[in-house]
DNA sequence: TGAGTATATGAGCATCTGTTCATATATTAA
DNA sequence: TTAATATATGAACAGATGCTCATATACTCA
């Protein structure tokens, strides 16, 4: 996704602040925290995963249940679960050949409530 | 994205709990109001823009710094910064010719800290 | 006004994403 | 073990995404 261009200078013009350059690379996370959190971010930014998460902070839901709500196939639902267990968003347990799952834990409802404060504030 | 299929039952299993399908319908979010956060979370969830993100928490930079920081071209940042202006994640200030762009407000810094904070805990 | 600098924008293209379809696995009951 | 149910997974394909390149706009100074 970076791609770092070595030998080869991609800023030419002389409006450079180094000191706010350097300062921002000695600030950066390290690569494979920023990922982490692209990878979070990513999860929850898809329609049918954000709902799915919205739905499940009301209470545990089984693969079908998902599928009904969205509207969508057991396949399609399957498979963004797969993504959203993989993240650590959500955990299942498993109550005879029925999956339920719910949220992995708090961190995934303060993201979607201080998004939606976000939203709602700047929409004037 | 969602695309609702009339007319055809896409699950027939009959592990359905109708009243947990039910509730989730009804406490779901507006349409426009999850897509509006699935927007925030798009944003959020690409490499080079969150490091923009990440950046500007520490203060303010032209195109030029993120570009030269990020060793990317400045017409691609430009653009990642036009889709972080338009959802308001960032905000501009002109000083003659050169732009200094700055986070729009806290709830970007408590978005990426809250992340962070997942991130840390579910790493074991 | 014209030249130079800083940034923005549109089109095009390679890559990534999310769905579908077919198939595999896991659990239960007969 | 066999059949049935619930879920998972892999391949493939259409649509979305982020870059590059060319060009346009905005501001400053001469």
């Amino acid at each position: 996704m970076l791609q770092i261009k070595e030998g080869k200078d991609l800023c030419d013009c002389r409006c450079i602040h180094e000191n706010r350059v350097t300062a921002a690379a000695d600030d950066a996370l390290p690569e494979d925290e920023n990922l982490q959190m692209v990878h979070l971010f990513k999860a929850m930014g898809d329609a049918n995963r954000l709902k799915i998460l919205w739905a499940l902070e009301k209470g545990e839901m089984c693969v079908c249940d998902i599928a009904a709500f969205l509207q969508v196939s057991e396949s399609a639902v399957s498979h963004q679960l797969r993504l959203l267990r993989q993240l650590q968003l959500v955990k299942n347990r498993r109550q005879g050949p029925i999956l339920y799952y719910r949220l992995n834990d708090h961190h995934i409802t303060d993201l979607m409530q201080t998004a939606l404060e976000h939203n709602r504030e700047e929409k004037k």
